[in-house]
DNA sequence: TAGTGGTCTAGACCACCGT
DNA sequence: CGGTGGTCTAGACCACTAA
């Protein structure tokens, strides 16, 4: 008899043996080095995994917890508390009685812009409106290339765009994008589109965003910025520089931006 | 036979009876209005009361979830998804075979400073040293005393700090409390005081920060900032004001600080 | 060795959703 | 009505910690 492996393999389906320990108690822990995972985290990446080659996509249900339970031959419970996580992380959406979804960045009515932390100052709903200034190709400069997981000189997409809110200028943003995964970006494309970002890169390049780092400084706004914002130069601008992450938290967007915060401001909650 | 009650008393203990549902399945819901929590909702509850009335203090363990499911009537795995949630929420912090501890701002051995975001552009540690420069009573202005839920006029403390960043001027803090909670805050107190302000509320006044909102917005410098932080008038500055929470979401801290972002920044991850 | 949290299972009933 | 997620239980074994 061989040995019981309790490492899932990479396939849930059938053809290779998925077995995973069963029987009773906790699995056993491996002997050697540190190559253990709790089921429910390796139940956890291969849905992830499925998730990054598109096997569901945005907006779409995915099987239920007792098909999950059955494909990767663990109990629902077990399934259970791999989608618990990933519906904490934003991955996916948990609907009772219909099922598990997706997440995504258009489906959600309204909202959009779910990245987008600044709010009114009066706690009154913001109106957003984005227009594209430029599209261009580019090589990647060394240290966005360094960020992004790029050789520096890649070539990328910049655009650069102008959110006005509720009709006055709120932030001017440069965004670089790696050119090989946004292949066909154009302005054209961008021109005439409504929504978040987000959801066109969804959408239009299969590409879904998760997650992002952000660092937050306070500058002053030169002569260009202060133009385009209308405000003076010298102006106090939050500056914002943004790290965007995929699945498998694959870097995939720099983005730096510059916000007006007269009448508006950032919001966090730290704990 | 009286009709069965799922909710629980407010009491754990014995005494008044605290039987839950029990007996296979879940919990029948009640009849009327919105009177449902599910129990592990209800055991959560009763321990953030438990947090909040000092039954147990930060640092200290915390009774074994055994023994909780005991007390409670309910079983372990019950107990443990309550505990799970106040785990995330940073209330406490388990440790595989020792138990389950109050949360600190004290017992970390280093960290310190939790609800600082500032980062140094280097990605080296920040080293902070915090310097009184005043306390006193004040009447509480309006818009402080609205969102700390106190009437205007309310007899306040009110302290100014300066936070040194790798001997640099990095932070001045404005901080409203208010002085029914803080009996006997006195620049003394807190002269000497070494480690962060959070971990003295919680010794001298058993006070626990567990949350907080902020606001951030740029600003430029006034001439009395700018001469403590050694910057020019006009200087951009990062200015953050926080609304902290101790249990229960009470609202007990109002900061309002000017932070340096020449060679640091704000960091957060947005999701 | 005894006690604690960590993982896993199996099976039950519930509330919600669509048909 | 059947299917889905949501809650709850009971009992098992595991890994870690301290006496």
């Amino acid at each position: 008899m061989p040995p019981k492996i309790n490492n899932l393999g990479a396939q849930g389906a059938a053809g290779a043996d998925a077995t995973a320990s069963a029987a009773g108690g906790a699995a056993p822990r491996q002997e050697g080095a540190a190559l253990f995972l709790p089921l429910y985290q390796q139940i956890k990446s291969l849905l992830t995994q499925g998730l990054e080659a598109g096997e569901w996509k945005p907006g779409e249900v995915i099987p239920s917890e007792m098909e999950l339970a059955v494909r990767f031959k663990v109990s629902q419970g077990t399934v259970r508390k791999a989608i618990d996580e990933l519906a904490k992380e934003n991955l996916v959406v948990r609907r009772q009685g219909k099922g598990t979804f997706v997440a995504s960045h258009n489906d959600e009515p309204r909202a959009g812009f779910k990245f987008l932390r600044l709010v009114s100052d009066d706690g009154q709903p913001i109106g957003t409106q984005s227009d594209i200034l430029e599209c261009k190709r580019v090589r990647a400069p060394a240290d966005i290339a360094r960020q992004l997981d790029l050789k520096a000189g890649e070539s990328m997409v910049q655009l650069r765009r102008l959110l006005t809110i509720n009709d006055r200028p709120g932030v001017l943003d440069e965004i670089w994008l790696p050119a090989a995964m946004f292949r066909g970006l154009s302005a054209d494309k961008l021109a005439g589109y409504r929504g978040p970002l987000y959801g066109l890169f969804e959408k239009e390049f299969g590409i879904r965003m998760v997650r992002a780092d952000e660092r937050l400084k306070a500058v002053a706004a030169d002569a260009a910025t202060a133009g385009l914002l209308k405000v003076s130069v010298g102006d106090p601008l939050l500056l914002i520089e943004r790290v965007a992450y995929t699945y498998l938290d694959r870097p995939v967007e720099f983005r730096r931006g510059w916000y007006v915060t007269h009448a508006h401001h950032y919001h966090n909650e730290v704990s």
